[in-house]
DNA sequence: TATGACTGATCGCTAAAACCGAACTTGTGA
DNA sequence: TCACAAGTTCGGTTTTAGCGATCAGTCATA
């Protein structure tokens, strides 16, 4: 991009040549852009020198711009125009929660919370358009701290300073055992059972993973662990008999396949559970708007789960 | 013609929040702009708030223009692209005596002068386009008054205060007479003898009506004029022996046709010629211009008239 | 965790410019 | 010839752009 300076050239002084080619009229031209006709007069002096052109040729009884004249005033008219087009379009900018808005999500909570929220917003953000995006927490994060992305949707809190976010609603973890595993049929589990090798987990990467692992105490070592690629695939292992894992709760809702093979149960501990939150660059100016956005969401918070706030 | 203030945008404000765009970076957005850090920052908060809109999105280690920035900063940089375009067509601007130049010209002198020298014209002012206007002086006079002529080519003296004249060359009147008239034999011709009846003139309006009044100083009563419309038609008047007249001398020169039916005869004083100049506004920035122009046609008088100045 | 480099915002001040009223100049028309 | 109208010039005032210094976050590195 070549930078051309514009050597003090300034709308106000294309302004004034305007109205006096329009009025062919000093005193009128400085009256209808508020100044003297001195003050005027001086600038069009000024403007004059600036371009090395006389633009108007004045006698005592009559103001005419000169041939060059004729041809800068034009090109003046047009630089006027796109001015007045950038105000226009100023004033009329989108208001909030208006045009695009690039939302990022994470796998485990998107493919589950999503569809029942898009109506939602259309209805609510009518003037919305949503552009949607999968990732894993880190490669969002990255996203937002970029401005490739507005907001995003992951499990709270999100991993970095420069990034704000609002809660929205709790979601518990249930386990899901095949129902021939030891533990589908105990009376009551506790945390502590959970740390066995056939836990199944996610692969590195999703935040589902980390959760998991932080809330069953004692963690298989590296190598022994068994990893899915997507909670789909976690599922799938766990209806084939692979082993249990943890699931959270919007994932489990409305899913009939397996009914028959696996058994869901709950967790005792109230921490078996993961603060899903929106998230948005603090130094973002639509702050303001998201935390709203944020309200909104967690006023439709998804049944099952735990109103936030 | 609506107007629209522009209420303190100004082109140089513009120009920093461009900078800012391109290079994601106040420090050196200042730098290219030559200005400070500090007053560049404070100039594009200024127009942020004038516009109402946040364009651009600061963390201490992250520039980018929010999506509103993003859309206005396209309109500013057409803002600023008509703007350099005014500038470079101001730069390129016409030199002296190049583009259009509308010269008016008497009829009395327009077909006997401008053939011969347009070659000239062509030739010494090679980007110069002439627009030829031919009409009787009062309407020359009002036409350079209201812009509707650069310039023309008149007898002298101009009669305005407000235009401004150089001299070409003086040229003569010479009597023409039928050669049964019985002043086309004496000897010798005096100015005494021209005031005749049979003095034929063109109609009202042609300077040249006037000049021949003036010269010759006993006139006909109005109502016995016998008055041609053009040169042409007093020409041919003379040749069918209808009387006698005074054509100025580029009018004759070359002509053949009557060559056996009239008498050319020169005028004894000095006084019977007219001086034909160039002129012009003298509100005219280009006057000096147009001086330089005259010169040029002085140096180039036509043979059997005399030079000026 | 401390540190230094970097970046943008803020503050008090200065210099430049825009602007104003008044006096001046000069065509124009009565 | 005079008075008016309209643009220019002039001296002083106000506004504003701009500067240097400083402050306050952020990030990478030690």
């Amino acid at each position: 991009m070549s930078y051309v300076p514009l050597s003090g050239l300034s709308l106000r002084d294309i302004e004034y040549v305007v109205a006096v080619d329009d009025l062919r009229n000093f005193s009128r031209a400085a009256e209808r852009c508020g100044v003297s006709q001195a003050g005027l007069s001086e600038q069009v002096r000024k403007l004059e020198q600036l371009l090395d052109v006389t633009l108007f040729e004045r006698s005592r009884r009559h103001v005419a711009p000169t041939p060059d004249g004729e041809r800068l005033l034009t090109l003046g008219r047009e630089v006027l125009a796109a001015a007045r087009n950038l105000l226009e379009v100023a004033r009329a900018q989108t208001g909030p929660m208006e045009g695009a808005l690039r939302l990022g999500v994470i796998p485990t909570l998107g493919p589950y919370y999503i569809p029942g929220l898009l109506p939602r917003l259309r209805e609510h953000y009518p003037a919305l358009s949503l552009r949607l995006r999968e990732s894993m927490t880190d490669t969002l994060v990255h996203a937002l701290r970029n401005s490739e992305l507005d907001v995003a949707l992951m499990a709270l809190p999100a991993p970095s300073e420069a990034l704000e976010s609002a809660p929205i609603f709790e979601e518990s973890f249930l386990a899901v055992f095949p129902n021939t595993h030891e533990l589908a049929q105990k009376p009551k589990l506790s945390l502590s059972q959970l740390g066995r090798p056939d836990l199944l987990l996610l692969e590195d990467g999703h935040c589902l993973r980390d959760q998991a692992l932080s809330i069953c105490p004692t963690v298989p070592r590296e190598g022994e662990q068994r990893l899915a690629t997507s909670l789909e695939m976690l599922w799938y292992m766990i209806g084939a008999g692979e082993g249990f894992s943890l699931i959270p709760q919007l994932a489990l809702r409305n899913r009939v396949d397996f009914e028959d093979l696996i058994t869901v149960r709950p967790l005792p501990e109230p921490e078996a559970r993961r603060t899903i939150g929106l998230t948005w660059r603090a130094s973002d100016p639509r702050a303001p708007v998201f935390r709203d956005f944020a309200a909104y969401l967690r006023s439709i918070t998804p049944e099952h789960c735990h109103t936030c706030g």
